[in-house]
DNA sequence: CTGTTAGCGCCTTCAC
DNA sequence: GTGAAGGCGCTAACAG
């Protein structure tokens, strides 16, 4: 049970090695007849081409690297699969890395999928990645890449991103319209673009409807479930429980539900909240949670398209773009007061 | 900015490639002083091994592939994580390949591994996945690989799952406890061996405790919520809702809850639920739910190291072991019924 | 101990 | 049109 080569069956049809390959790659200079009798003599005998032995030559590997900070909450894996539709479409193959939300895990995951030579890369930030030197690195050799969501504003490369500093401002405004002129914002990690991007959408909109601003009223967390409960705890255990919370995504703004319930909060009407990016949970927590909702899929599918414009126009001429998603306010009970209280 | 090779540290040393090939990989043969002097030098200039070249000489690839069935829910990418410790330590590369629950990728997928040389593959099946001629072969061939979770049992292979039957049986002893007598079981895809055992283990609770059996007792879902949603729904229309609701997982359960509040029905008063494989979600749906505790990580971690003991020991004589990992009931608001009613 | 040679599987010149 | 030869980067076998 060897893997046949295409040694085998130039052997087998007494014909060259080089003819074969020429057959099997559809090139030119080659006799459409003894095309076909190698193709069909070759699928007979079971051969596949080894892709390790081609990559080994040619520049193109026919895979690219996807790598991702974590995929506990849903939101990368749906990601993926907008991505994965893309390329297995066009035969390649989507090697999926995972980096923990470490930095060095990331480091590791982009210098193996280099080293396997993968013809381009795909990526989100982990929480933690300040120092860009190796994604600098692979730009200035303009390595095709583009990164997504979670990127960094300062690397000229292509990406993908929601409209985060326009949603969150809406988000706010909307809390803002039921009445609520005490807020805070549980912001995400603090030196991601994203989360500076949707600070500011959420000072603006205060700033707009001229409502007081202080310095604690944004509060720096992770991106769990367990950070978001664990902040609002302290906020009650100090007191200073706002009555709005605007939270950077959905296991954030769940976590404060979870904290807030469990201390006899009543929500929307004690504290309203609103998330971001629309997790599975928001429709199943009660209250259901209002969410800023995003075509996630779509992101990872734009982000595949972007890579492979770039893969296949192997121009020298960096091609660098930036898409930005819009969303959507998706309003539930969390934000929803009813004003005949 | 081009790949430093061998060659080039040889000439730059002014020696062979062979020399330079021992003294990376530590091998005996060779002067310490020379192999200190070349190491040292390969890592001022750059060098980087291409796992490629090495690849096609060598039998060992040091990476090893996954492939799971989706990783909408958090129990797949769970197990990865587990997976990725054990793997990362050895350094091995993790190759994450998704089936979207259908034959078709799964079997490219496999495929794809194979032709890149991958040291051994875990898996868990498709739903769909009826079709195991290819997965014969890879056994007969004395590939390494680990089946986790969705596995069949005719084949002969390592495997690390869950005590389907067990858990099943007490999970539904539970709600029997609880003085329900009317009982029923979405239970999963049909032909999946785990759909099997736990269907076996609902059928025999019921039997023990001489409860009634009858034949549409048991309905056959997907593994999602909305599946979960929907077939509650249709029993509700049917006027067919039973007394307690015995789930094969978390999404099916919570999808079930979803279709029962919305009509009105008391959790768990009017109907008591057990979920199965505890999904964050649990604690967090209204009434929380009960659901059978499984260690998820560590189902990958045994996996992993089931992979590496095939990997590493070399014997023509196929190791198939099969680890059956036990669980706990975490007893939850939906199964515990106040008598005092 | 070190260098030379050959070959992994494939593709790409260059002759014929 | 087709075959022969060389090389991708690395390791292994054999000399010396």
């Amino acid at each position: 049970m060897k893997h046949v080569s295409i040694k085998d069956v130039a052997k087998a049809l007494n014909c060259s090695v080089s003819t074969i390959s020429r057959a099997l790659n559809d090139k030119y200079d080659i006799r459409p007849e003894t095309r076909d009798k190698i193709i069909k003599a070759a699928k007979e005998m079971g051969y596949s081409p080894n892709p390790i032995a081609r990559k080994l030559t040619q520049k193109q590997s026919y895979s690219i690297g996807v790598v991702i900070p974590e995929f506990v909450n849903s939101f990368f894996p749906e990601v993926i699969i907008g991505i994965q539709e893309v390329f297995f479409k066009k035969g390649y193959q989507v090697l999926i890395m995972q980096s923990n939300e470490q930095y060095e895990y990331e480091l590791a995951n982009l210098k193996r999928l280099v080293d396997n030579f993968v013809d381009g890369i795909i990526i989100s930030l982990t929480k933690e990645s300040d120092n860009l030197t190796f994604i600098r690195e692979l730009i200035e050799r303009n390595y095709p890449l583009v990164l997504f969501n979670r990127v960094d504003e300062s690397l000229e490369v292509s990406k993908v991103i929601f409209d985060d500093y326009k949603m969150t401002f809406l988000a706010t405004e909307h809390l803002i319209s039921q009445g609520i002129t005490d807020l805070m914002y549980l912001g995400g990690p603090i030196h991601l673009s994203l989360s500076k991007n949707r600070r500011r959408g959420f000072m603006d909109a205060l700033n707009k409807h001229k409502l007081p601003t202080f310095s604690s009223q944004i509060i720096e967390t992770e991106f769990s479930l367990k950070s978001g409960e664990e902040i609002v705890e302290k906020l009650i255990s100090e007191n200073k429980v706002p009555k709005g919370l605007v939270c950077i995504n959905d296991p954030i703004a769940i976590g404060a539900i979870k904290a807030l319930k469990n201390h006899g909060y009543k929500i929307p009407q004690d504290v309203a909240l609103i998330g971001f990016s629309e997790s599975p949970m928001a429709s199943i927590i009660e209250p259901s949670l209002s969410s800023v909702l995003q075509p996630t899929r779509e992101m990872g599918k734009l982000a595949a398209e972007l890579l492979l414009k770039q893969i296949e126009s192997n121009s020298v001429v960096p091609m660098t773009e930036t898409i930005i998603l819009p969303g959507t306010i998706n309003i539930r009970e969390s934000s929803k007061i009813t004003h005949d209280v």
